[in-house]
DNA sequence: CGTTTGACCTCAAGCGCTTCAGGTGGGAGA
DNA sequence: TCTCCCACCTGAAGCGCTTGAGGTCAAACG
């Protein structure tokens, strides 16, 4: 998985794949918007060879992307790490801040699917009583289908 | 918001947009690739004129992709409920089906949620504690972080 | 030693929209 | 009547990837 050439780890497209869980295309793409890299390459072949700082980073990328976090706020995670927000201390909070916003994100999401996934249930139902040529169970769903249509957005 | 010419109400996009949730770019994206329409043009304008047929089924359409459902599930909406998925009664099992295998979907996601949820919300806490300089409950949320990181595929 | 395999490369197109640029028709106000 | 604005139009580009086509390099196999 790594080779020790010197004191510098070396890793595959592939492997940093596995390592990351994002995909080869996807860190390509990372690369081409400089979101990460230039990644050295393997001077014969021609082939990307991630080190060790490199590999840190894209795996706590991997994470962040796997959450549904932004480009935009991946782009100032890396910035906040290397110490390049403010300068100082100052990054600490900006990473808190950056955190919390995202948390807040993925709650309103949750929050959203119960509305959603309530009904997709009814319909369910209402096609459910319809197969079994139950006209008063459908007739019992209807009005609930049109309250819960409200809830989403 | 309707105009009645004969027995036909016809609706502009801008009011098709506010009845169904979605964007007039979308309403056009749609009738581009064949999910809608073609829907018919005010003869002088070339403005769209929705009809009274076409605007209940943009309203359900609305609902539907307001719930994450694929495009190629509203292609098949559409179609068992023109009855063209099968002939009779057939429909009735397959729409329950459709919405049944999309209730699991938003299942899936809202778990996928709650483990991204925690994982970030260590993360702010542990940006929390180097803002404080707690070097102690920083020790503490580390592997909680580490342990959350595994969940998040 | 030629060939096959596999990992990798680049470039282009597709997905489901959104956004933007540039243009037209028609009604209202000066 | 002239002009302005608004609603609408089309076409193209962008976003964040994924998928696919077509080509290169190096190790392994017959």
């Amino acid at each position: 998985m790594t080779t020790t050439d010197g004191d510098t780890a070396s890793v595959s497209i592939q492997d940093m794949s596995k390592i990351s869980g994002l995909s080869e295309a996807t860190l390509r793409y990372y690369e081409k918007i400089g979101l990460i890299g230039p990644v050295p390459r393997d001077e014969s072949s021609g082939h990307r060879r991630y080190g060790g700082h490199a590999v840190e980073r894209i795996e706590a990328l991997g994470c962040l992307r796997a959450t549904g976090m932004s480009v935009q706020d991946m782009r100032d995670y890396l910035r906040f790490l290397d110490g390049n927000g403010d300068g100082g201390d100052g990054n600490a909070t900006r990473m808190r801040e950056l955190f919390e916003r995202n948390v807040s994100r993925i709650q309103e999401e949750i929050e959203r699917m119960h509305v959603r996934r309530r009904y997709l249930e009814l319909k369910a139902q209402l096609w459910s009583a319809r197969e079994r040529g139950d006209a008063e169970g459908e007739n019992r769903i209807v009005p609930e289908v049109a309250r819960a249509r409200e809830g989403l957005r």
